[in-house]
DNA sequence: ATTGCTGCAAACTCTTTGCAAGTTC
DNA sequence: GAACTTGCAAAGAGTTTGCAGCAAT
């Protein structure tokens, strides 16, 4: 997962392609744990000593604008980023029997977050579905889907 | 679940009975979706408008050591907090077809946050399980069950 | 050449801390 | 009365913004 065509995404998303950019984007795609700001500019500095923190931080709006990266849900520290992943899980409804792809990607990433974060003992993660159980209040009988309100 | 004894609550932690404290506990209680010191703020001057800020803040760090409330998780927005609640879910293994009870409040409570925060359009929720697959890393034909419980 | 990016400094928001005065037990 | 709590003001951490100069297309 770690070296996709940087400059490749850039392009992909019609921002310009300065050193800045790149190294900042390589390096959230090296930190795959979910990097805060202050993480990423540590490691950006190994490197690449001269950047701004204010850079970094206008990158990290861009990116998130251009829907590059996510801000991702911590704890205690600060908010941190990461790079949107393209998965999905299930959502059930328990009253019709009727199943649904349920996509939410802030939710895998909150949940991942967490996993990464805090290990299970003695388990070894390979999937995680979540199962909500609930009702549609939607019209259930017709074809039609309407919008309706709370 | 809105108004257990506040006054009790602060004598059980061993903390001095103050207006402050149990207007800040009560509005906790009350502010069910984990709300942040902003927020609590706002709901306390309310009906207690000289209350200070940083009165707030050290409560609320006075709460957190006592084990009475405890932060969670927030995407976007400050840290937030939240009563303590004892909920559980289920742990599955694929390999060993074997199910275990997953306690793990801090990711109740991360899913929740979440859920309550970003209603999933024509659907109301009434129950979240949470369902990881993977497989157990301990000695596997034994009969003992680790309690991976706080 | 034009448009957009960088970086400095300063502003802002949220949270924490020091200390004097006040409150609880 | 002793110990703890409150609240002000000021400091800290993290993030955002204005603007002048610079770089990418």
């Amino acid at each position: 997962m770690a070296n996709r065509s940087v400059i490749e995404i850039l392009i992909n998303h019609n921002l310009k392609i300065t050193p800045q950019r790149i190294a900042i984007l390589e390096v959230i795609l090296i930190l795959e744990n979910h990097p805060d700001a202050d993480r990423i500019t540590d490691y950006l500095r190994l490197s690449n000593p001269n950047i701004s923190l204010s850079t970094i931080y206008k990158t990290l709006v861009t990116f998130t604008k251009k829907g590059i990266i996510k801000k991702v849900a911590t704890a205690k520290e600060s908010i941190r980023y990461d790079v949107i992943p393209e998965r999905h899980h299930h959502l059930y409804c328990s009253e019709s029997d009727r199943i649904e792809d349920f996509y939410d990607e802030d939710l895998n990433n909150i949940i991942d977050e967490y996993l990464n974060k805090k290990k299970i003992p003695n388990f070894t993660v390979e999937d995680i579905k979540l199962q909500i159980t609930g009702k549609f209040t939607e019209a259930k009988a017709g074809k039609k889907q309407l919008k309706s309100k709370p």
